[in-house]
DNA sequence: ATTATCTATAGATCTATAGATAATGC
DNA sequence: ATTATCTATAGATCTATAGATAATGC
């Protein structure tokens, strides 16, 4: 995935301007309407460029797709990486990490719609990227283990390395679900992002058997 | 979505059988490859007819998927409504019900594992079977809600009638991240699915706040 | 006589390339 | 002199139709 062979370095400053707005002009095409609904020429034209240039700079379709996909795996893994942070939740309890963690996954799903979109148009895509996808969230949510599992002693459940683990997989499913605007909207509960956390808190913490404070 | 305009009754016998190969032909093909990349000359080869008994039947491509979901929602309704029926849980209790909810959400993703592909292929497709296929299981969902609603007196939560939505909610979340194959793969806990239904029903009771005997 | 099917193809895309032209930076 | 861009188009699909042929059932 990370090899680059497929986009031209570029030599010339405007080199990198028409790659980046190709790379903006995809993001918002394939995710509006999705890449096979896509042409390069669509591409071309809200890049602002003619397909020609698109060729100059990616192989082929494809290789901008994995470009784009590339720029955004970047990214994301700078601002997870930057959220569950073990220097940041130093000292912090279970309870706090995992608010943490939710109230990173909502914020997120706002600032960067495209990492939701994202990961649903790559799924019946490209089995390559989706597989991609998964393994980027399984990163963010091994760290967060690791978070959790320095503060075990507070978890009451018998096992409590199977229960954080658990705990993290589900929380994770329902943040996914919470985040998908329609999925939302035909929810049962209707409540705001803030009772959502506090709910899901209870959901984790009744499990886990920790005190909420 | 459920007027049939788009499919020709079929006036002789054969024309059924043709019709049904075709919808069986486009259920395969359009879940495996995606449906922008399935022509419906392959629909017709794999049905075993020629193009033209293709359109003969449907009036373009989109007719064809829509008759497809228009089945695929027929046999879904059937099963979910008799699986979630209110004469068959008489009596039961709410820990009961919501196990039988996790049991019959597993059982019908592998038994029928169309309707898992058909609700991702939906997804960055059309919008209107996308909001379709929400409006299906938000029926399921609502089932269920009648049904713990008869027995809310067992829940020790402050508000019942919020938490037993919240936790239909985030089952039926985890529930779907649980049958997604490729997010199965990639979860921190490893469990069968026993076990997977009694830790979900763990998560459940402690935040509703039964006593699970 | 009607309904269902087939063959062949027109017309509309869309991808990717070839060849010409313009801009850059040494 | 090299790199980036444009225009124009060949070649490959793919959808949907027209017109001819075969099967059905009254």
């Amino acid at each position: 995935m990370s090899d680059l062979h497929w986009t031209r370095p570029g030599q010339q400053d405007r080199s990198q301007k028409t790659q980046s707005a190709l790379l903006d002009a995809a993001e918002t095409l394939f995710f509006e309407k999705g890449v096979e609904n896509t042409s390069v020429a669509d591409v071309a034209a809200k890049a602002g460029c003619s397909v020609g240039a698109l060729y100059h700079h990616f192989r082929d379709k494809k290789a901008l797709l994995y470009a784009l996909y590339d720029r955004m795996t970047q990214e994301y893994q700078e601002i997870s990486r930057n959220a569950v942070d073990s220097a940041r939740w130093q000292g912090a309890s279970i309870v706090d990490m995992l608010r943490g963690f939710l109230t990173f996954g909502l914020q997120l799903a706002k600032e960067r719609p495209g990492f939701k979109h994202a990961g649903l148009a790559a799924a019946n895509m490209d089995p390559e990227l989706r597989e991609h996808f998964a393994e980027l969230r399984l990163e963010s949510n091994r760290r967060l283990n690791k978070l959790l599992l320095s503060r075990k002693d507070e978890v009451g459940h018998p096992d409590p390395i199977f229960a954080i683990a658990f705990v993290i997989d589900q929380i994770s499913a329902m943040l996914r679900s919470r985040n998908d605007d329609l999925l939302r909207r035909t929810q049962l509960a209707t409540c705001t992002e803030d009772e959502f956390i506090e709910e899901a808190l209870q959901l984790a913490c009744g499990y886990l058997e920790i005190e909420l404070t």
